[in-house]
DNA sequence: AAAGGAGTTCAAGTTTTTTTGAACAACTTG
DNA sequence: CAAGTTGTTCAAAAAAACTTGAACTCCTTT
């Protein structure tokens, strides 16, 4: 009983193949994926959910984009991680589904708290490690110069530090505008 | 005559080795660069003339950094291409030497032209192409939602257009005003 | 024009990252 | 509670990225 109710909503809502523009369309996050340092198949799976109107569970994912368990299970935790796809939990049903976040300004500052802002603190960690080295620097023309660099580097910490907030800012902006023709 | 020159010279301006601090820097700028999705050697590499006063051949890098001739050739390169390091070339001396580009401006500016427009510019091609396939959906549906995607990648990619320069000028920006401390 | 230095190229080797799939844990159902 | 489903983990395999070094080009010097 259960079994014949879940065969028929899948036929009935999801398409079990992709057709040329998707496939396109997973191509083209997968390249994108690979450019912001992301590993393939999140983009394969992020495109896929993209390219559709109802959520996919995991075993949907691995069958259309012929990937195995272990990279749909970790591609997706990644996703949820970033921001970049939602869980959605029809009850009647077990399984958890995915829907993809469309807003950029969401993808934005997911990439950024997940990528950018951990590099930041790594960088200020490093800045006072630095600066233990150069109070032991005995030689003052090299201590010098160090101090130099690590001012520049201080600097270009702040300006950095600085910059993230206007990002999303102005993402945030342009996305709120072009939202009506999107939903 | 010409032998004992260029000894002297070396001697008298290049450290031929590392010292603790400089190390860390390199370190650091290694890490950075593997962040950005670039090959570590890049990083390695400015993160050695970042530290020096003196312009270094490619072959104070290959010995200092103890690289390959191959790495340094390509590593260079790639910097330069970036606007990374500048090239210095003193008379007397038929070895192109090499600074590094300390103006964070500059730093984002040679990124941003590098390696964020090139991803732009390929988007739009790939949107032009998701046209043409949508052109011969036959179904409809597929052919509705397809055109709705193309709608929302068609926002990003004017989104993202727009969010380069504002980076680049607020990078500027700050730059300019903190130049006293550096330059 | 031979010898030598500076720098480039690229095939082969090495290292790193990503993917796979089998074993496992957690839950439901009959 | 045995059997079935969903999802996670992680060691090993595969793929991708990076580095190396020998061969080569182009100059300059003797």
């Amino acid at each position: 009983m259960v079994r014949i109710f879940n065969e028929s909503k899948s036929l009935s809502s999801t398409t079990k193949f992709l057709v040329e523009w998707e496939s396109a369309i997973i191509d083209l996050f997968l390249n994108a994926s690979q450019s912001f340092g992301l590993p393939k198949s999140l983009g394969q799976i992020y495109g896929l959910l993209f390219c559709r109107d109802e959520s996919l569970s995991m075993i949907d994912i691995m069958e259309l984009l012929s990937i195995s368990k272990g990279s749909a299970s970790q591609g997706l935790r990644a996703l949820k991680q970033l921001g970049a796809v939602n869980s959605v939990f029809a009850r009647d049903d077990r399984k958890e589904r995915f829907v993809a976040e469309i807003r950029l300004r969401k993808l934005v500052s997911g990439f950024l708290r997940e990528q950018g802002e951990p590099h930041l603190e790594k960088g200020l960690a490093r800045l006072e490690n630095l600066r233990d080295l150069l109070d032991d620097e005995e030689d003052f023309e090299s201590a010098n110069r160090g101090q130099r660099r690590e001012n520049i580097l201080s600097g270009w910490h702040r300006q950095m530090s600085r910059l993230l907030p206007w990002v999303k800012m102005i993402v945030g902006k342009s996305d709120r505008l072009s939202k009506k023709s999107s939903e």
